[in-house]
Order: C-alpha cells, then structure tokens, then sequence
DNA sequence: TTGTATGCGTTATCAT
DNA sequence: ATGATAACGCATACAA
C-alpha cells in the first residue's frame, strides 16, 4: 500500500508523474473512462503496481457522494448480536454478499434510550450508503431510523403497515405447521410459551399458534403464555401438567428457550417427550445437540442475509422503487422430543 | 441529518450561511479553536442544530488524514468468528471501548488464499486508522498484515519473536494449573487433546500441559495427541482406557472440543466424570450448560476485547511506543466433570 | 474576534 | 487521445 519507503501512500498524483501524463489520464484509465491507448493504459497500470497505488477512499467518497460501506445496527448492543448465535449465519450471509459488492460493513450498537436521541456516528456523519438494522428493537427505534433519508432495511423483523423494506420469516405459518404436527401426533391440549417484551416475531408466532389451534377447534385447550424467566415456564407447566385435561405439548417461541425449559424439565425428573413434548423455533446448533435432539422450525438464516444484502443493494441503486416485504419460508425438523400419543 | 426539506444533508456552508459568518468561524466554534465571541458560539451552535448538521466524515478524513475507523479482521471470514461464541465477549469489549473513544468499527472476512495476496479494501483505500486482527491464523497472514504501515494489534493471537503488539491469554500457564489440579485429585495417567493445525493457543497450551506432567514426574504417563475431528479423539480415548495402565483424565485444548467429547463419550456409555475426568479451555456458556456441568479454564474475553481497544489506541495516539505484548491471566472454574480419585 | 484562501485525493467536464 | 481545472466538505495558517 505504500511505496515501501516512507509509509505514505502513493496518490494519483505519484501515479501521473511516474507514468508522465497527467492525473485525469490515470483516473480515465482506472475507471475505463474516455478514449485512453492501449500503450498508456499499460504504462498507468504498471505504475500503479509498481507504487503499490489504489485510489483513496476519503477522496472518491467526496467527490461521488458515495461511501460503499453498509452500515449494521445492532440493539441495544453489538454484544446481544455477537453471543446470539441464531445471527451468525445471517451476518454470514450480509458479509458475504455485500464484500463481493465491494462494500464495507460498519458496525455499531443502537440504543437511543441511553444516547437520548442521537442517531449512531455513521449515520450523523454520512459514512454509510445504507442502513440495515438486525432483529428485534421497540417500533419507535425502528421508525426513527426509517425517517432517516437514506437506504434502510430491517433484517429479520418488520414495521407493519410502513413502507420499510424487510425481510422476515412467516412465524405465523410455522406455528400453523407446528400445531398440525402436533395435533396430528394426537396431543389436544398444547401451549405455548413466549417473552413478555414486544416483538414483531413473538407476536407473529403467537398468533400462528392460536390460529392454528382455532383451525383444530382447540381455541379452549390452547393459550400462548408470556413468561419473564424460563423458571416461570417451567412452574407453570408443572402445574398444567395437572389440570384434569394435562397439558402434554408445549411450543416455544425460540430454541433457545425450548432448550433450556427442557433441561430443566428433565432436572426435576419430567421426561421429554414422555411426560411433555416440546418444538422449538430457529433451528440453531443448540437444538441438534440438545438431549433428545429438539423438533423444531427451521429457517434459512443464511438466507436471510443474502437477501438482505440484495435488497439493500438494490434499494441503493434505483432508491424509488417499490417497498419490499420479502418472507423466507420455513420448515419442520422432526427430531425426538415430540412424542405421538 | 438533513435539514427536513431535501433529504440532503447540511454543510458547514449551510451552516455559516444561516449564522452570517465565514466557514472558518463555524469550524473554529465546532472544534473549540481560536477565540470566538460567546455570542457567536451560541448562534452557530443552534444554527447546527436547526438544520441538523454534522460535520461530513469524508471531508474531515481527507483533510485530517484519519478516519475515526478502525477495522477488524477476520480469519478465514466474518462467519467463523460469529459462530464461535467465544469472539462475541472479546467484540463486545472492542465495541465497547472503541465506540466510547468515537471510533466506528469496520469489518472483513481476511483469506489471503483466495483473493491472492490482496490486502482487505478498508485497508488498501486507507478507510481504517489501524487493524485489529481477531483468533488464529496462519503466521504468514500475520506477518503480511504487520508489514502494513498501519497501527497493528493481534487480539488472542501472538507472532511470537516479533514487534507486533498483541494480547494473549496464558495458555501455558492455565495448563499447567490444570494439570496440578487433576494430579491433587489423584490422576496419574493424563492426556491432551488439541486439533492437527497449527495455531498459537494450541501450541502454547500443549506445551503448558506437557510442561505441567513433567512437573510432577509424568512425562511418561502423558501426551498431546492432535485429532482431525472429535471422533477420533473418542475412539483414541476408548483405546487409552484399555490400557494396562488406563487414561484417568484428558484435557481438551477448548471447552467446544471438550463438551462434544463428553456427550459422545456418554452416548457410547462411558460416564464423566467416574469412568472418565476432562477439563475443558475457555470457559463459554457451553461448559456451564454441559451435563455434567464442566470444569474448565476461565479467561475474561470481555477484558480481552477491552484491553485491545486500549492498546490500538494507544498506539495510534503514539506510534513510536514500544510494543506490547498484554498476557491475560486465567484461573480454574472447578465444576463436575473430574472426580477425585 | 473573524474572514480569506489553500489543499487533502478524487472524478468528471470541457478543452485541446 | 490526453490535459487543465473545478468541485466535493472540511480544517487551518495567516491576514485583517
């Protein structure tokens, strides 16, 4: 990156003088602009070489208006991201899209209840082409950034009824799928469990499960239950366990939380699945590994991103199209912690 | 971000405009140079805020030479350390520390093997102030990204011998540790399970292992086996337990190894810890859920990440200092997979 | 106390 | 086929 003697990278300048022509031949030649020989554009892209030459960020960011770095928010923090592994695969897929666009990621926690309403550096300082904000954050969050004149897209959540590109996955139809699994196992009397907090993908799978407990004529055996801890699942499904019609399948609005509700179970002597039987949802390693290994709802994670990087990408080129809402479908891994009766 | 009307942000024209004063007077306001009347303060000042500026980052990099980026690398891409839980405390300390010192972090996937030798875009077009370069990677990588005139550090790596500043975990140390605890319990026959390739950690863990049996006069009774996969690491364990005098006690070179081993170990019917002890490495939120629940070397990963945020920073502050090699120390988390004999 | 003018590295227009 | 030059947004030396 550097002439190898003083440190300092070379400038198109450097190139034009080695070469000697003028440095708007050199930036012709690199950008395949005008009528350039074929003699010089040999010679210009020998001295690049040899000087160890690539055009500046900073100085094209200015002059086009146009960083190619994509900004990533996470809320409230990277951290939550970074130790949830269900994000992972999605990162994996942005990342690798968007670096074989030639774009950069940035990233940066979000949480505008402790910088009051500061909107995150990249954004203020125009360094980022894009925005696109991973999982579950309160409406307002999501509606603030959406306000923001720039390329935006929510990954794995959505903003009902706004003009705000996402891509999310149908929670409802797979909690639709999982209640006609199970009752075709033979279980009537089912619950689900969910977080208290709001969130656009606990509440889709919720009422997927009620809906799909109304399709069987369950309405009055089935309830979504919204718990704060996972003890709190557990107590309370000890105790459904003995209503005069037990409760004999529950469902889970994440794996994470079927996993441990499961092992806890099992710590207080309740066998899965023969005394319960339990789906998950997302299918993340967790859910392979656990004893038994978890039924759950699978999705393409990876996918997700990909899809994310295209749509914003695409948003980016023609900025007024159309808003898209893209659904990634999903499906049912039967392992062995639901039993058929 | 911009003034509510175009969607085009506003300048440090726009700005001076609105007050009635030069660019240079704005500027001097923003960063507390020369000295501006009070009352001029005050009218630039709401002036910004009226038409929500914020000073352009491309146009005070170019002019600056410094970006306010620092970028993190990934061996052989994001996707691999996103999957690994154990980068995700040692990013949240980076994120953490680095957002506080109103640095953007930038991300990229870094496998020489592929793109030939190209060094990462953030690097070539000068959009980082220095590099952070996250886990294990070939020394050749390390080497070729230290040769870049950028402030460089290696985050729980090392190029042992060499001027580059990095922060390591003491893996000697730890295993030597472990290995005293399981001889307290009264093991004898011991032995260490690390992965074929090559990679600091590894090595500076079998090393501590080999160190610690020769310690208590066990050179002959214990052994770093490298395995390709977990399986075989089983199969060499069910071997070693036939012995004339059996394997008591194995140690794995991280708690991800150590974990999978147990639970296949306990498929095949082997019991941890009374048939069999193993101590794992890292101490992630596995080998607290593991059954039985892991005893394992614990390491401050959020430390980690914090004190490579120092230390960059520092160096950027200061380039000339000397290098620095911060050694993390680790401790032993005593749970239930070794018994005491 | 404040303003003028220059340059950071690039691209693109318009001459030549 | 190539070159001179302006402009992008900012910070600063220097002038007033």
């Amino acid at each position: 990156m550097s002439n190898g003697q003083t440190g300092i990278p070379a400038t198109i300048r450097d190139v034009a003088k080695e070469v000697g022509c003028s440095i708007a031949t050199v930036s012709s030649v690199l950008n395949g602009r005008g009528r350039i020989s074929d003699a010089t554009k040999e010679k210009v892209r020998e001295a690049c070489k040899k000087l160890g030459y690539f055009p500046n960020a900073a100085g094209r960011n200015l002059r086009n208006r146009t960083t190619e770095n994509i900004g990533i928010l996470f809320y409230p923090s990277c951290a939550r991201i970074f130790s949830n592994i269900f994000y992972s695969e999605m990162m994996a897929g942005l990342e690798e899209e968007l670096t074989k666009a030639n774009y950069n990621l940035l990233l940066a926690g979000y949480d505008i209840s402790t910088n009051s309403s500061d909107l995150p550096k990249f954004i203020r300082e125009g360094s980022v082409d894009g925005v696109i904000m991973l999982g579950g954050c309160p409406d307002e969050f999501k509606q603030q950034l959406a306000d923001v004149p720039l390329p935006f897209l929510l990954l794995d959540t959505n903003l009902e009824g706004m003009p705000v590109d996402s891509i999310i996955t149908d929670g409802f139809q797979a909690e639709l799928m999982a209640v006609d699994y199970l009752v075709k196992q033979g279980h009537r009397r089912i619950v689900m469990f969910r977080h208290r907090h709001e969130n656009y993908n606990e509440e889709e799978r919720g009422k997927g499960f009620l809906a799909g407990a109304k399709r069987h004529g369950l309405e009055n055996e089935a309830d979504v239950i919204r718990v704060a801890t996972n003890d709190e699942a557990v107590e309370k499904i000890k105790e459904l366990m003995k209503d005069e019609t037990p409760v004999t399948a529950i469902t889970a609005v994440n794996d994470d939380m079927a996993v441990d509700i499961m092992h806890r179970l099992q710590l207080d002597g309740i066998n899965v699945p023969d005394d319960i039987s339990i789906i998950g949802f997302d299918d993340i390693k967790l859910a392979r590994d656990a004893i038994p290994p978890l039924t759950t709802i699978a999705i393409d994670k990876k996918r997700i991103g990909k899809e994310g990087a295209e749509t914003i990408l695409s948003r980016i080129k023609d900025p007024g199209q159309p808003t898209r809402k893209i659904m990634i479908p999903t499906s049912l891994v039967v392992r062995e912690s639901v039993k058929s009766l």
